[in-house]
DNA sequence: TACCTGAGTTCAAAATTTAGACTCAGATTC
DNA sequence: GAATCTGAGTCTAAATTTTGAACTCAGGTA
């Protein structure tokens, strides 16, 4: 949790974060779409490269220059659970409505959301839980 | 989620919520813990109180003076599969090991953990799954 | 009365963030 | 082949935030 703690505590980086789950991958992209300085970005892309949570790949548009994009690794695509919860939070108790985030089956379409469960995989409530935050 | 973003993007924040879930709730037992600066602590406790998500309760030990304690509100309690699941992450991508953390059934003791499920409460591998996370 | 403690506030110094100008290499245009 | 454009930065000075250390203040104790 402390590291973890270490690497998300940061607005840009959660933001920078959900531009690459939602597809954002290059640079000037994220600079338009969250209004950061260059210096933030590049310095808060560069951590998350460091991390092994975006990785820098370069890529060629047709009739293009190469340039680079950031995308999620494995490590980074394992956030997305967090995300969807913490989207969850946010619908819940601080936006208030139903707001247009959130998971869905790639293929039935059918809605997901992020909920406790027990190793057999049967849904548990909230209230049950008792956390272990610690280490 | 940009709001959300907003709260939790924040390192000490992070950690006093982490705090707050583990149960300590008084200024002095949190500065102890974090180290953090007095006033960063401070400053983060009134905005944590002013969105709702911790409360300031006056409390009274035997034979000692009245004090005040910082509490989870619903809405802060809410938070509590975010944190589960960036332990979880911490637990898979970061610390590389089996941390003493997680959250267990307050009954029997059974290990919980956050997973990604359908309507109907059947959990869904989080490959089939497409995110959704502007708003 | 003098002292201790929890929960702050105040203040100057240090660190970080910001906006904006500048750079630089590869393509494209003239 | 000179001038221009673009993506992806770097540099810089000013503004903002964070930090640590000292100070405050009220209630209770010795």
């Amino acid at each position: 949790m402390a590291l973890a703690a270490e690497i998300l505590g940061d607005r840009w980086t959660l933001l920078i974060l959900r531009e690459a789950f939602y597809g954002v991958c290059r640079y000037d992209d994220m600079r338009e779409d969250l209004k950061a300085p260059r210096s933030t970005l590049t310095d808060r892309l560069n951590m998350l490269v460091a991390r092994g949570i975006l990785e820098k790949q370069p890529y060629q548009e047709a009739g293009d220059r190469v340039r680079r994009a950031y995308v999620l690794t494995e490590a980074g695509r394992g956030l997305a659970l967090t995300f969807l919860a913490l989207a969850q939070w946010g619908e819940a108790h601080v936006t208030g409505g139903a707001a247009p985030v959130g998971a869905a089956d790639r293929e039935t379409g059918a809605p997901l959301h992020v909920a406790l469960v027990d190793a057999d995989g049967v849904p548990v409530d909230l209230a049950r839980a008792a956390l272990r935050l610690r280490g």
